[in-house]
DNA sequence: CGAAGAAGCCAAAGCGCTTTGGAAGACTCT
DNA sequence: AGAGTCTTCCAAAGCGCTTTGGCTTCTTCG
């Protein structure tokens, strides 16, 4: 069932229906009744492919996926993807992942948005000065960052989390506890979550004319065993840190289990609190001294970056507006007052 | 620069550059070269849309991606997805990922295909007489099941690991160090690769005259949370298991935690054999006991599958051919001699 | 009452590709 | 030489939608 064939069956022209379905003035109430009904009833949907040639339109939302035989996927990507989805699916959106070469995601940024192969793109784990960022921002394809970058001339649209504030929060924290000695493991630090988070860790130390030492920060892909790694060279040293802040679960892993090996406590001999971007199958709260965390949920963020780009495709939103949502501290067992 | 301007510029139809450029052979090899050329040096792309609405093929796989409020995407998803790109980047081939909810698969399903969104699709973590696939089946779209489906008249395209053989294997090694007593924590048992994992162990089992008690074996989500409870179960009930074959790392962590709150050692008082996928961020050697495993990369089999759809779209694959990975055995100091 | 304006509809021209059904010329064969 | 066969190319008809420009008909108002 086709538009040309509806058409006939109304006995009306293919524009009629067409703008009668598509909710334009020109059209009647009462034809446009008639037309949305027939439509209905014999089930008519347009064919995509074609009204994408038509208005270049093609509702769908893309993300360059970077791939590569040592690039691996970040497990927070598939929650991300829940949002996004939930989001998405009320909507009839698709999601198209373009798949790219790491070190080269700008030929496929420029495919996607030569072909208009989707209406907008979300761009996440951006850096300081990304690339992607300002190449998107010339081809002129809706857009919305999850994260933000820095050093740009330009604003553009966002949402993160107040990294810098939730480190500053649980550093803050540590240090009221008496800590002196704080350590950060951190994520990649070329990527700007990373390098707010140092920030917040640094200026809730300086607060107390305390510093972070050059030794006493870590940053590096987040898995465990990273973490393990992380923890045992600090600990191991003279001058160890009596707190770690960390910036994921999957690190806390390695470190928990590093304090372990070393027949060391937790809070009794080192205070730990993590990032919880909110996963469902490892939970802070289930460790073996539950975890404090500074608790954000990716999830949720991946439905709000859904909406948000929707609503840039419509042209409800507009302009360069940014999102900072705040952070939970999240107090459990795994913090004490600094031993002595 | 579109076809109609390359086919004036070079003073030919558009059918001749159409069919010089598609490789048909109606073509004089001199002619199809100077088409090439000038595509070459003009950086002519054929508009997606319109060969689409032309040939009803999109050049994209898809996935029907369940989602809802108690859906949980699982994280293997993402290490499958790295693996898929790593083969759809070299190839071009876009994925579109439909959400949909998760109790009604079907709608979306049958959108993709009337609207020719894809040309393929993949299904995973199929269950016995799983509606989705002999939906697809009867729609007539190409695909491929990951995992396998039971209980149908038809045969279908699938690749699978060795489920059943590889917790076999497992079982086997447990009960040749003196066993008695085993335990399965298993993913959720509506899927395939569960049932076919206790079917596996069941007949090793079996073939010493040992059997499977009705409550050492549990069926759950895959949460570190689930493994907790599974194993504090197992283990505080008299006649506990001495030994345990379980689904996931994830899990595994669960019941590692387990044992240690009840002062138990592993693999003093307890042999532990899991699943493992492959995760670059958990791997099973940096246990604190380094933990045995039955081991399959999931990544690979991303590729191995978009390899297939590719090949089923272009035509090079047909039939339903089966293809099942043999799955490796890993042991590490997580198994012992049964305790006595 | 006639002109101007609005409302409601339509025919047809795209969008940019593929594919059908020839047609013209070159070549082979009897 | 004439019939038949390739080879190589082309014009035009789709694919199914949106949108431009225009044409009626009906109101409205001086």
């Amino acid at each position: 069932m086709n538009l040309k064939q509806l058409s006939h069956m109304l006995s009306l022209s293919q524009t009629t229906v067409s703008r009668a379905l598509n909710g334009y003035p020109e059209v009647s109430e009462e034809t446009r009744r008639r037309v949305m009904d027939a439509a209905k009833r014999h089930g008519y949907r347009p064919n995509p492919s074609a009204r994408r040639l038509a208005t270049g339109k093609s509702g769908m939302i893309g993300y360059v996926l970077p791939t590569g035989n040592a690039v691996d996927i970040d497990p927070h990507f598939v929650e991300f993807l829940s949002g996004l989805g939930d989001y998405a699916r009320s909507h009839e959106l698709d999601l198209v992942l373009s798949p790219a070469d790491a070190d080269d995601q700008e030929t496929t940024y420029r495919r996607i948005v030569a072909n208009r192969q989707v209406d907008a793109v979300y761009i996440s784990s951006p850096r300081p000065a990304d690339r992607r960022l300002a190449l998107v921002n010339t081809l002129g394809i809706p857009f919305i960052v999850h994260g933000r970058s820095e050093g740009f001339e330009f604003d553009y649209p966002y949402l993160d989390i107040d990294n810098e504030g939730a480190f500053h929060e649980a550093a803050r924290l540590l240090v009221q506890l008496g800590h002196k000695r704080l350590a950060l493991i951190n994520g990649d630090d070329r990527e700007t979550f990373a390098i707010h988070r140092e920030r917040g860790v640094r200026q809730a130390l300086a607060a107390s004319g305390l510093t972070l030492g050059e030794r006493h920060i870590c940053s590096t892909t987040m898995t465990e065993e990273n973490g393990y790694r992380a923890a045992r060279r600090l600990l191991e040293e003279s001058g160890a840190p009596t707190a770690i802040v960390c910036s994921s679960l999957i690190m806390a892993l390695g470190v928990v289990r590093a304090v372990r090996d070393l027949g060391l406590t937790i809070p009794g001999d080192l205070s730990l609190v993590a990032h919880d971007d909110v996963f469902p199958w490892l939970r802070p709260e289930n460790f073996p001294v539950p975890l404090s965390t500074t608790r954000s949920s990716i999830r949720l963020a991946g439905a709000r970056v859904a909406e948000r780009l929707a609503a840039r495709i419509s042209g409800l939103e507009e302009g360069a507006r940014g999102e900072v949502w705040p952070v939970d501290l999240v107090v459990r067992g795994s913090v004490a007052g600094a031993p002595r």
